[in-house]
DNA sequence: GTTTAATTCTACCTTTTAGTAGTATTTAAC
DNA sequence: GTTAAATACTACTAAAAGGTAGAATTAAAC
């Protein structure tokens, strides 16, 4: 019941990238503690997915291609395949709706629904500041 | 966001002994679609857990070692380290607590209780039944 | 007491996730 | 135009999760 690490050094990326403005690769993996190799895989993802721009050469760095209010965290955790839309029940193997339930399905609505808004209503500028530190 | 296999297995194994009173690993496997050698390394350490017992030999089989209303989802995914306690915030490096905040704190303190507490009131015994069957 | 159907033990293989290494490319600064 | 500091690409390695194989042990049934 945890996000994986991909998707973890992603929001943490991000939120960084919004409070600084602008900044490096290498920057960002120091303050992370992020093992710079895997965070520049991560970051260029970012960019292929439209969530971060990057400027190449000296002097360059990363920075958000969009508002930090208009990046939700349900987006950036779907683009990871952390949500498979469909199946999401605790249990589900198979179809897990209404008619077809799993074990668990009942229990697990209310709670699915809460974690569900809350990643929906949850921006990187709603983040607490500073996260990174920890 | 999901419960690793061997949790999702546990649980379901859990809730079919729960319902058929004994029965053979042969019959989980085939029943619950769980793989014959895998499923029996689970049954094994539930066994060593305490939450079934084992009648080894001719006519043997599982049975719940304790009643299905004592067991908890919650003691389920514990023993198979679904949670690790102390520091299960969402981003959670290192300790995440009220002082030392990661990123979600906050926005993920209320949907993670309510899942904690729903895990915590549901047994084996107020699963759906027949959900093996999906 | 032999057989048979069951659980248990030890060791291995496969897939996925996480992380590393080295080189190529880009571009501002000088 | 050379250099230096940055990102991007390709390919590999390590660890964890998921799954398999085969032989050993147990005990009811006959």
């Amino acid at each position: 019941m945890q996000l994986n690490n991909t998707s973890k050094y992603a929001i943490r990326i991000l939120s960084y990238i919004s409070n600084k403005g602008q900044c490096s690769a290498k920057e960002l993996s120091e303050k992370l503690s992020i093992p710079y190799k895997f965070l520049t895989k991560i970051t260029t993802e970012l960019v292929k997915a439209d969530f971060i721009l990057s400027i190449r050469g000296r002097e360059g760095g990363y920075k958000l291609s969009r508002e930090s209010c208009n990046i939700t965290i349900m987006e950036i955790l779907k683009h990871f395949n952390e949500f498979n839309h469909q199946k999401e029940c605790l249990l589900g193997i198979g179809m897990c709706d209404g008619k077809n339930k799993c074990g668990m399905h009942d229990q697990w609505a209310k709670p699915k629904k809460m974690i569900q808004d809350m990643f929906e209503n949850t921006t990187i500028e709603n983040l607490e500041k500073n996260s990174y530190k920890i």
